[in-house]
RNA sequence: GCUUCCGUAGUCCAAUGGAUAGAACACCUCCCUCCGAAGGAGGAGAUGCAGGUUCGAUUCCUGCCGGAAGCACCA
């Protein structure tokens, strides 16, 4: 990449200058008259050498004059800047570099193992809108990774045991309902956490219940449990199909429970008991005290995670694992990280937490348009059932599959066009509108780049820099940017950075695209090469937000 | 109350301490005999308030105002 070697001459110079030790970066500018790279470098050294910027500045762009391959201009502005202009030749380069099967590669994690555990939906309860935004950030974690050269192993853990899993099952036992659907069991959640908050004898009776669940001590209990454990799953499987994920590993409460009470009970010297639990003391770190295993002797989620973690390095070897998660058990989080320093020492640095906000939506009535709660399926639903009324007027055939794959990209897009930790306003009208800074834009720029390679195939135009206009465009000095995009969004976990550059990379194929013809113009074969640049470039950061992308909408 | 996070156009999101704070939706003008109008060209519109650090602050620090989350047997 032109920006490592750009880096590399600079760190040189700022060695000879004697300021090795200064930070600086290696950017691409805002502004296209500011060249293709801008760096900061003689701003920061001027600070250490106590000099003057914009000499410093001069001092260096003069020793790297014609020192870097693809570089044809340095010039200094502003208080200090050196920018950087690539050459018409390594431009064209590197326009026809997208088509190698590498473009949007990196090395940043080369010789990783990386698991990333994200979704955790649980059984027994709905899959709502916050397990599509874990997903939909897990996803792409995940294929950043991969595309920075990790193996990834994705996981996800689900809470088949537990209070919550009590909730349910106590009303559809009530109710002798044997053989339940998934809107039944969903229901019956709703109903027992009612009646588990207003009716002090329900709350006793669904605590016994949890009891039984966990030590399967009554047969007719563990019926309804098994019909309705599998059910759940099957369904979250479906799922997990149409949002394009496949899991390497499943992880349950079910065995993260008694694991997590073996190593509580390993290590009394970190916990204590108080009011018949086991909790661990974190206000003496200045952090919450929480219960692990409470007065039933059952374990909590605290005790659970910890058994997680030795379930994971049982399955599979990594050199660190990354929880997708929300911040609403940040502090919760907390707590375990200091309990895994105590009990897991050298686990601490290989445990990370990747924490997202929440999902809201702007209607504030949480209802989908059939009158339901908004769950991650009814979302999915009404989008394509939108997307599919906007399709039946270009009458398109295979609508079905293709107005799913609009919905999906309509919501991951949502999801993973801001920055970590923020709350998403998901606003459904507009999501539905599926025009400007949305996921169905970028599937449309696509589809448009696609079909217009069509026509140029049919017309036996053959891609070819010969023919290359002696000044080329904003639009192939944006291109070439794609694989450092990839690269700081994999080392952040940040897949927002993709998703802004994509949308900026769409926005400029279109403005191009209205601007003039490909097919018949001055620069046929250019054009057409220039066409399949953006074609596989969006494809590639598409698929590494994992959006679909669909071949025709 | 304590802790943490967040305040950017009317709305919803960007911006690695840098150059004229970028888009989109909504609003106002235009553009389909032409490779796909889920598109394009143009207009108007924003850093909560007050200090501080810095050559330079949306970004770092302090205070205030406003919002969110968490704070013992849920996950």
């Amino acid at each position: 990449m032109i920006r490592g070697a750009i880096h590399a001459a600079i760190k040189e110079e700022l060695i000879s200058l004697g300021a090795p030790d200064v930070s600086f970066v290696v950017e691409r500018p805002g502004e296209m008259s500011h060249g293709d790279y801008a760096s900061n470098a003689a701003l920061s050294a001027a600070k250490v050498l106590k000099r003057n910027p914009r000499e410093v500045a001069e001092e260096i762009a003069k020793k790297l004059e014609n020192k870097i391959d693809g570089i044809e201009k340095i010039e200094v502005a502003g208080a200090g800047f050196i920018n950087f202009f690539i050459s018409h030749q390594a431009l064209l380069r590197e326009v026809a570099n997208t088509q190698q099967d590498s473009w949007g590669k990196n090395d940043a994690y080369a010789n990783k193992t990386v698991m990333v555990e994200y979704t955790d939906p649980n059984p027994f309860k709905e899959f709502h809108i916050g397990h599509l935004m874990g997903n939909a950030i897990g996803e792409s974690i995940a294929r950043l990774l991969e595309w920075s050269g990790a193996e990834v192993i994705r996981a996800n853990y689900q809470g088949d045991v537990g209070p919550h899993v009590a909730k349910a099952m106590f009303v559809l036992l009530e109710q002798q309902i044997e053989n339940p659907t998934i809107a039944q069991i969903s229901l019956a959640y709703v109903e027992g956490a009612k009646r588990y908050e207003e009716h002090s004898a329900d709350k006793a009776a669904i605590d016994a219940l949890n009891k039984k669940i966990y030590d399967q001590s009554d047969e007719r209990v563990n019926a309804l449990y098994k019909k309705g454990r599998a059910l759940s799953l099957k369904h979250f499987e479906e799922l997990y199909k149409i949002l394009g994920t496949k899991f390497n590993l499943y992880f349950f409460e079910s065995e993260s429970g008694p694991k997590g009470l073996e190593i509580v009970k390993a290590h009394p010297e970190v916990f204590e008991h108080s009011d018949g639990a086991t909790i661990f003391r974190g206000e003496n770190y200045g952090l919450h005290t929480r219960v692990f295993v409470n007065s039933q002797g059952l374990p909590t989620y605290e005790a659970k995670e910890l058994g997680l973690i030795e379930t994971k390095l049982e399955k599979s070897a990594f050199d660190f694992s990354i929880t997708v998660t929300a911040n609403e058990i940040k502090d919760y989080f907390d707590v375990i990280r200091k309990v895994i320093e105590l009990v897991f020492p050298d686990l601490t640095d290989k445990i990370l937490v990747r924490f997202h906000g929440f999902l809201r939506l702007t209607t504030g009535k949480m209802s989908s348009r059939k009158g339901n709660v908004v769950t991650g399926e009814s979302l999915l639903e009404d989008l394509t059932e939108e997307a599919e009324a906007k399709m039946r007027e270009r009458k398109l055939a295979n609508t079905d599959e293709i107005a799913q794959q609009v919905a999906v990209g309509a919501i991951k897009y949502a999801v993973l066009k801001q920055g970590a930790g923020r709350d998403i306003i998901f606003d459904p009208e507009r999501s539905l509108s599926l025009e400007g800074d949305s996921g169905p834009y970028l599937q449309y720029a696509h589809t448009r780049s696609l079909s217009l390679l069509r026509a140029a195939n049919k017309a036996g135009i053959e891609a070819s820099v010969v023919d290359a206009p002696a000044e080329v465009g904003a639009l192939e000095r944006m291109l070439i940017h794609y694989p450092e995009v990839v690269e700081r969004a994999a080392k952040e976990l940040e897949p927002h950075y993709v998703t802004t550059y994509l949308t900026e990379l769409a926005a400029a194929f279109n403005s191009w695209y209205a601007s003039g013809r490909v097919i018949g113009g001055k620069h046929e074969q250019y054009g057409v090469l220039l066409v399949q640049a953006v074609e596989q470039t969006l494809k590639k950061g598409l698929q590494v937000l994992g959006i679909p992308v669909p071949e025709e909408m």
